[in-house]
RNA sequence: GGGCCGGUGGCUCAGCCUGGUUAGAGCGUUCGGCUGAUAACCGAAAGGUCGCCGGUUCAAAUCCGGCCCGGCCCA
């Protein structure tokens, strides 16, 4: 053991134990403790490999790597690999920016190839910047075998995954509306266009379409988007819902009831007439004119039974608009679904980047936005431009690159997910989520309506979709292995890589007609790489033999927008291909939001980046304050000003281990030498009250992490060392620490302090690694290396005692109320009090106060603690009652008679017929007169001298008269004070003796402190002492004098170090 | 529009499941104390219509219903 003398200094302590760590190896050496042990196998999702971890990250990190240390010290083979996802077009689209570049098509000007190795550079960089920031915040993953999903035996296994889909029958290539990024020529996931919906303003148009074969009558729709017009192909109406034929200006117009007034309130019309109702239902299948028949001349060859006509849907409000709802099958999904089912034609005049093709026949070439204008333009100049205005609302831009989405039927490749509804849910009943409500309402209800999974995406770096299409007859082959596509291949490039371009060039050949065959375009969704990670990070391809070992995962954890993300990926295509879940527990982590309850972004500027906060507060702190401010499923608000108050907290824990090791050092005690068994019967009842709430501690704490409530365990641990440790156990004790010789009683302490030190050092390990291995390696017996491979303590149940755990808390109430009683009469703690007399509420707090009595008198300084019985009168309480004026009432002109005879009642005795009897009697010139109790005011006095504080478990009174005796023992007690301040001052040993000459103003102080000559000496370690006048006292060489106010007198210390 | 989470002193949160002391902490503020753990520490005071409205009950922060506000997710 050694003595801890410098104070908490975070950064400085984590820079030391870290290279201690790595010189020693330490990490390696607690991964293999338990090699022989039962397997706890996590997951971890894949953090992306790009951007900088912000503090959302750190504090999921923080768990993961609590847990697994957790599960370490309780004897596990933790299963800990750490991971990355590498691919995606995030990564693309920084790439650009550092070359550049603009669109897709400048890809292809630079090649390639230049692209991807700048993909793989920059995606070097994040994993490097990751797995520091990761090493420095002390979370234990093993980074040096991670997976990274661009490897190609990564990619393989994408691959495989694939053809399985396949050959199940759950991939297909279908037509589908995608949201598409116009500028990244990409169509994005749902969750990406969710990320970005912005309040944009555009065009808000009623136009009117002339009905076919009734002259001057029409349909009124209206949209914001001009841009889908010439994708028009239908109106929808709700069949159910009441419309009307309204007259305007000779003209008939067809609008939803609901809706009319508003309309023509919008379109400032005043003249109308409704002239006729009908269900929606009858509007079914009438024809209209296409408004921009002669601008897109294509329009002339939709000839289908319901191509420009009304049709019915039920998914048309009457909420918005015109009730009339303009349908582009190409353009919207609802539309899509729509079209299908009347068999209209899907028109789609737009091509991926945005611009009208040679269908959009006036507008080919133009840009859909810059279309709008020419749009409006065109049907004015026909009149069916009703009304032209502007609209502000919620609409989705690119989450990466704010270019306003389209949406636009395309050719993609679908996992048929929608198939796998039941059994997904079916799965995930298995799961064990916390919190619950994850699992069962969020994720279970996402499952039970999950869609058909679009995983093609027309990018560059990713992994490429293993589909072979035939030039010829469009036969198609999906790739499982490189094996394989190596056999079946006609040419393969030198390189040969699973990545583009280099994968680009192999080409099959058709088994049906023999033509070349060539990749589809793609490479797949980013999702689905982490979403394999199941098996493809164990490269379960090669071998089994590891897969067998951990899946399903006993733990993953992530936070709760991976309920759409990773979460379900995993599950779908766990599900696929293994018909099982991949995870047996979720911890569903809470967001961070900054600390007004904002989503901390970019733009807004207020991201606290990891990288900053283990710079000014370390890991141990950061780590602390994420856990301990909120449980792991609630949003956390960060506050960096708070992390100070985690500093405090572990100050002060600190500060128990220095003063510890102060003096345990101090009496060479060596914790080896001794066990609790030694000192059982000199153990002090605060010994065995600490010992027992230790216990509680350590059960408490190792249910609430196996429940995985983390908050709830660390504040425990902080609790019981702040609260219990260091404001109470340890003030007991001091006195005890301070005996001169090696007597047991001390000893019985330190094996106790030493006991739930250790005990505590293994409690927090988890979550503030290097704070507990300093300590560890300040006061260890040298039996295990590190904290971090210890054993996970168990409660000890015999040293559980529930009864004293209560005493301690009645003492403790009683203790405060006794303290406060103090200060209201200003008499200073130092100052030893007469007597403290303790009313209590019940006989259980009775004896709970006097088993404790010694405590408790040392914790109120008092020289007597008297625990009076339930209900008895304190003995300086008098109690007298005076008759009301108001008792003239019943008296009259007798009254004052009646009140003399009272006054002639010996006070005692009225009092006890007052409060016994209820009455009194008087006679008042022979005639009997009763007065009853309420007729008087019942008055309780107190000496002055005494204070009184109600608290919870009875009142407390505290009799704070100065004796001679008590002012001699206070005025010492100042005496000392200021002495041991000098020999601080003077740097002394704690055991260094001096000489000392005390003078005095006053000669009645002098009187006084001459009957503490002995106290003196011992407590300041005087040689000889000189208790003097004041001006005897004159300063000398070797001496330090200080002169002092006490109590308004002046008093001069001086002290001379002993030379020997 | 639907689902989920939350709303308790100036701030951050506990208590709510299982109704019943005077609704607790921490931070901040003010005042005081302590001083051989000390570039710390301890205590006290002030500060609350427990989001709003109804209901159940002897009794509601707590249970039920409705509403309002904020966040997240979905449409």
């Amino acid at each position: 053991m050694k003595e801890i003398k410098e104070p908490y200094d975070p950064i400085r302590l984590e820079e030391e134990i870290q290279e201690w760590w790595r010189k020693n190896g330490i990490q390696e050496k607690v991964f293999r403790l338990h090699q022989k042990g039962e397997t706890f196998s996590f997951l971890e999702g894949p953090p992306t490999a790009n951007g900088f971890m912000h503090i959302g990250h750190a504090r999921g990190r923080t768990m993961k790597d609590i847990i697994l240390r957790f599960k370490t010290m309780t004897g596990k083979n933790v299963w800990r690999m750490a991971g990355w996802d590498c691919q995606g077009l995030p990564v693309e689209i920084e790439v650009e920016k550092r070359l550049k570049i603009k669109s897709k098509r400048d890809i292809e000007k630079i090649g390639l190839d230049v692209f991807v190795e700048e993909c793989n550079r920059l995606v070097d960089f994040y994993i490097q910047h990751w797995r520091k920031n990761s090493e420095r915040l002390a979370v234990w993953l093993d980074y040096d075998n991670a997976y990274e999903t661009r490897k190609d035996d990564y990619i393989e296994f994408v691959w495989w995954f694939v053809k399985k889909a396949y050959e199940k029958g759950l991939l297909k290539e279908d037509l589908k509306v995608v949201p598409t990024c116009p500028r990244c020529e990409t169509p994005l996931s749902d969750h990406e266009v969710s990320l970005g919906y912005t309040r944009v303003k555009d065009p808000s148009i009623y136009v009117k379409f002339r009905l076919k074969d009734k002259p001057e009558e029409y349909v009124l729709i209206w949209t914001t988007t001009p841009w889908t017009l010439p994708g028009n192909e239908a109106v929808a109406v709700h069949p159910e819902a009441d419309y009307v034929k309204v007259e305007v200006n000779g003209e008939k117009w067809i609008i939803g009831e609901k809706l009319v007034e508003r309309v023509m309130g919008e379109l400032g019309i005043k003249n109308y007439r409704v002239i006729e109702t009908f269900k929606g239902k009858s509007l079914e299948g009438i024809k209209y004119v296409h408004p921009l028949i002669e601008e897109t001349p294509t329009h002339k060859n939709h000839k289908n039974r319901f191509d420009h006509a009304i049709i019915c849907g039920e998914h048309v409000t009457l909420e918005e608009g015109t009730g009339c709802v303009h349908t582009a099958p190409a353009h919207g999904p609802e539309d899509f679904e729509i079209g299908v089912k009347y068999g209209i034609q899907i028109f789609c005049p737009i091509d991926q980047t945005g611009h009208f093709t040679g269908d959009g026949g006036k507008y080919c070439g133009l840009y859909f936005r810059d279309a709008n204008p020419i749009i409006l333009e065109d049907l004015k100049k026909k009149g069916l431009l009703v009304y032209g205005g502007e609209i502000e609302h919620e609409y989705p831009l690119c989450w990466r690159c704010e270019t306003p989405l389209i949406y636009r039927v395309d050719k993609q490749w679908f996992l048929k997910v929608s198939s796998l509804r039941e059994k997904l849910v079916e799965k995930n009943r298995g799961v064990n989520w916390t919190p619950r409500w994850a699992g069962e309402n969020r994720f279970g209800e996402w499952l039970a309506n999950a869609e058909d999974w679009c995983i093609s995406r027309a990018r560059v770096w990713g992994s490429p979709l293993n589909i072979w299409k035939c030039r010829s007859c469009g036969n198609v082959r999906v790739v499982g292995t490189r094996e394989e596509l190596k056999k079946a291949a006609k040419k393969i490039p030198e390189r040969f890589e699973l990545h583009r371009p280099w994968i680009d060039q192999v080409i099959l050949q058709c088994e049906k007609c023999g033509d070349e065959m060539v990749r589809v375009p793609f490479v797949v969704d980013c999702w689905l790489d982490s979403g394999v990670a199941h098996a493809a990070s164990l490269n379960y391809l090669k071998s089994r033999e590891l897969f067998d070992r951990l899946y399903p995962y006993q733990f993953i954890t992530e936070a709760v927008d991976q309920t759409r993300g990773w979460f379900y990926s995993l599950l779908v295509t766990a599900t696929i291909l293994f018909d099982s879940s991949p995870y047996r527990r979720v911890l569903c982590q809470g967001h961070v939001l900054d600390k007004l309850g904002q989503k901390m972004s970019k733009s807004r500027g207020n991201v606290v980046w990891v990288e900053d906060v283990l710079r000014d507060y370390g890991a141990d702190v950061l780590r602390a304050y994420l856990i301990w401010k909120a449980a792991p499923e609630d949003t956390l608000h960060f506050d960096l000003d708070e992390l100070k108050q985690i500093k405090r907290i572990l100050s002060i824990i600190w500060n128990v281990y220095t003063f510890a090791t102060t003096y345990m050092v101090l009496d060479e005690f060596n914790p080896k030498e001794w066990s609790l068994k030694d000192v059982w019967e000199n153990l002090q009842p605060e010994d065995r009250w600490i010992l027992s709430r230790c216990q509680n501690m350590i059960a408490n704490v190792t249910e609430n992490l196996e429940k995985l409530q983390l908050h709830k365990a660390l504040r425990e641990i902080f609790d019981f060392m702040v609260e219990d440790v260091s404001r109470l156990y340890i003030r007991l004790i001091r006195r005890r620490t301070w005996v001169e010789t090696k007597e047991i009683g001390k000893f019985a302490a330190y094996v106790t302090l030493y006991k739930i030190m250790t005990e505590t050092l293994k409690l927090m390990s988890p979550f503030t690694p290097h704070f507990t291995e300093a300590l560890h390696k300040f006061i260890s017996t040298e039996e295990i290396e590190s904290i971090h491979m210890a054993e996970w303590p168990k409660a000890d149940q015999n040293l559980i005692d529930k009864r004293l755990e209560e005493d301690f808390r009645v003492c403790r109430e009683a203790v405060k109320a006794a303290l406060t009683a103090r200060q209201r009469k200003r008499f200073k703690l130092r100052w030893p009090v007469k007597t403290v007399y303790i009313l209590p509420a019940n006989v259980e707090v009775r004896d709970s106060l006097l088993r404790l009595e010694n405590v408790l008198r040392s914790q109120v300084n008092a020289k007597e603690v008297k625990v009076l019985e339930v209900g008895e009168k304190p003995p300086f309480i008098s109690v007298s009652v005076k008759p009301f004026p108001s008792i003239g009432v019943k008296f009259k002109s007798l009254t004052p008679k009646v009140l003399e005879e009272i006054g002639r009642l010996e006070a005692d005795v009225l009092v006890r017929e007052i409060l016994e009897k209820g009455e009194v009697v008087v006679r008042v010139d022979g005639e009997k007169f009763t007065l009853k109790k309420e007729d008087f005011r019942i008055i309780e006095e107190m000496p002055n001298t005494i204070s009184r504080e109600d608290f919870a478990y009875g009142t407390v009174f505290v009799d704070t008269e100065k004796t001679p005796e008590i002012a001699a023992e206070a005025l010492a007690k100042e005496v000392v004070r200021r002495a041991q301040l000098m020999r601080k001052e003077m740097s002394l040993r704690i055991d260094e003796y001096v000489d000392a000459f005390v003078g005095c103003e006053d000669s009645e102080s002098l009187r006084l402190l001459k009957t503490m000559e002995d106290y003196l000496k011992t407590e300041v370690r005087i040689r000889r002492l000189s208790l003097v006048g004041l001006d005897e006292v004159k300063p000398r060489e070797n001496s330090y004098l200080r002169e002092w106010l006490i109590e308004d007198e002046k008093i001069k210390i001086m002290l001379e170090k002993i030379f020997v």
